[in-house]
RNA sequence: GGCCCCGUCGUCUAGUCAGGUCUAGGACACAGGCCUUUCAAGCCUGCAGCACGGGUUCAAAUCCCGUCGGGGUCACCA
């Protein structure tokens, strides 16, 4: 057998979306596990204008992941070109072939008679599987029906006996009859070919060896085995993918269908904290483009490609009852189809999140900080560039932040270390919780006296510093540290307190806690 | 409706092909607890599943039949 080739076709929609792109993946892990290739091939038979804007954020989302291919757009190949707009050439004289050989016929049927024939079938509910009425066996026939203002689109003339047995990958031996199948157009009146005449004469002509497609494409399968029989092809091995589905769904995951979405507590938590990031770095939430069905959306927020990559590996696929982590490069090792699971895979936002926590809490402090600085500039936290002072300050509040952040645009919840002192804003329930509380504001004062005078101000020796204090009044840390918190963060929670008060020096802090004292 | 696919905790899954070691394992989520200056994290404990009904067998999540349920597809879309 030849070098294994798959390839993902997508059509330049103008999106990457998340079950795509987990069909892109297996095709890809398929291809580099057998040290094959893998190609990109765009499906825009259909869609005219824009191609190359609509195609731009799919190459971009796949590139992000690492999802890299061997031929297709930008990189090229000797099968080309990948366009398949740019290949009707092929398709033309495929379909000619067809005709030639009698397994594609010309039906001057008008659409609206095929359509009423089609209504009557439903009606008696017997299957529709052609009309062959409007045939022109000759071309005297063919002129009369020109004459009548007819014109012809090419049919397939499938078997009406006998049956198909496909050996999908995945799903073992399927089994059509082919008097089930429809005379499929496979050419337009106007001379267009259509989908599955392309895609085959493509992957033939691509040589790939693997069909791997979402399951959807299972029961269209037999007409483009005919076909590629007809032209005498080598067929491919096919494998069916289970759906993506939605969150506790098992209906096929949609990029139309967010406000369904939205009921779901988990996936509404995903776009909450999605946007609240969003917000902050200045970026538009339409769900047009900021959808976490939408690949974007992870890149947009700080999610790691490798921890999308791992989750979506394992939805559909897993290598045994406990390996759940897995890099790009372990992925490829241990794929396999016979392990993809059959039944549809529900898209859970809740375990993605644990994969990406896990991911980057994989990090080093200094990985971290890098992803996070950008968040900082975009948010206009900290200056672009940045600056070695700005760059360790990040740094600094990352080791202190320890596994509290999620993604990298997490960083931007942390502002009240990189804001102004006379611009930190306080959460006005924090400060009548804990600043207002009878007997804090004096605390406080008698506190920022002790901190004025101490000589070093690092976590240590503020701790060591506050349980003296604490002895002197007599008092617990409960009762004072609160309020010390949000007299220097302005807020009820985040880093550890001595960590907070170290990271801003003391003359940040007495500042702050001069200002907070005011508010009391 | 015809055809095709699928059906193990709420979710992702292991186990099904080669029936016993499965009173069904793991993870996420959830609940409770511990830790604790907050929030996270961490640790411990708990909750929870073989769609149903027949059969075959000493023995069935696993094999067979049927039922039910879900999904896909039936375009001059891809």
């Amino acid at each position: 057998m030849s070098t294994t080739r798959t390839r993902f076709a997508p059509s330049p929609t103008g999106y990457l979306h998340i079950g795509g792109v987990r069909t892109a993946l297996f095709c890809w892990l398929f291809a580099r596990k057998h040290g094959g290739q893998f190609i990109l091939r765009i499906d825009d038979t259909d869609q005219q204008r824009n191609v190359q804007e609509a195609l731009e954020p799919i190459l971009h989302g796949l590139r992000w992941l690492g999802i890299d291919w061997d031929e297709g757009p930008d990189v090229g190949g000797p099968h080309g070109p990948y366009y398949q707009s740019l290949r009707w050439k092929w398709y033309e004289e495929a379909a000619e072939r067809l005709l030639a050989s009698g397994h594609a016929y010309r039906d001057y049927a008008r659409t609206e008679e095929v359509q009423a024939e089609r209504e009557a079938a439903q009606r008696e509910k017997r299957p529709f599987v052609a009309s062959r009425r409007f045939i022109a066996e000759t071309d005297a026939d063919a002129r009369r029906f020109e004459a009548d203002g007819r014109k012809a689109v090419v049919r397939l003339k499938m078997p009406r006996e006998g049956n198909l047995v496909v050996n999908d990958l995945i799903r073992g031996p399927v089994d059509f009859e082919w008097a089930q199948e429809q005379d499929h157009v496979i050419r337009r009146a106007d001379g267009s070919c259509l989908y599955h005449l392309a895609s085959t004469v493509d992957d033939h002509a691509m040589q790939i060896t693997h069909v791997i497609r979402a399951e959807e494409h299972l029961s269209n399968t037999p007409r483009q085995v005919f076909i590629a029989q007809a032209l005498g092809y080598e067929l491919p091995q096919y494998a069916h993918l289970p759906f993506v589905a939605e969150p506790g769904s098992k209906t096929k995951l949609s990029k139309r269908k967010l406000a369904k979405y939205l009921k779901n507590r988990e996936f509404a938590q995903l776009l909450e904290h999605g946007r609240r990031i969003a917000d902050r770095i200045g970026v538009p939430a339409d769900p047009e483009a900021f959808n976490p069905v939408i690949v974007g959306f992870y890149e947009k927020v700080g999610y790691l490609p490798e921890a999308l990559l791992n989750y979506l590996a394992l939805l559909g696929w897993s290598l045994d009852e406990r390996t759940e982590h897995f890099g790009r490069d372990q992925l490829i090792e241990h794929f396999s189809l016979e392990r993809v699971n059959r039944a549809p895979a529900g898209f859970d936002p809740a375990k993605l999140s644990a994969f990406q926590q896990w991911h980057f809490n994989q990090l080093g402090t200094e990985q971290k900080a890098t992803l996070a600085l950008p968040f900082l500039q975009r948010a206009g936290l900290v200056p672009a560039p940045a600056g070695g002072d700005a760059e360790r300050l990040v740094e600094r509040v990352m080791a202190a932040a320890g596994d509290r952040l999620r993604v990298a645009g997490d960083i931007v919840a942390f502002d009240e270390f990189f804001v102004p002192d006379d611009q930190l804003l306080y959460d006005p329930k924090a400060v009548d919780k804990r600043l207002r509380k009878e007997g804090a504001a004096d605390l406080l004062r008698k506190y920022r006296e002790r901190l004025a005078t101490l000589e070093t101000f690092d976590p240590e020796t503020l701790e060591h510093d506050m349980h003296a204090f604490l002895e002197a009044e007599g008092i617990q840390v409960g009762q004072i540290i609160h309020a010390v918190r949000v007299a220097v963060t302005g807020k009820q929670a985040g880093l550890g307190m001595f960590d907070a008060l170290a990271l801003l020096g003391r003359d940040r802090a007495l500042r702050r806690i001069d200002r907070a004292l005011v508010l009391t």
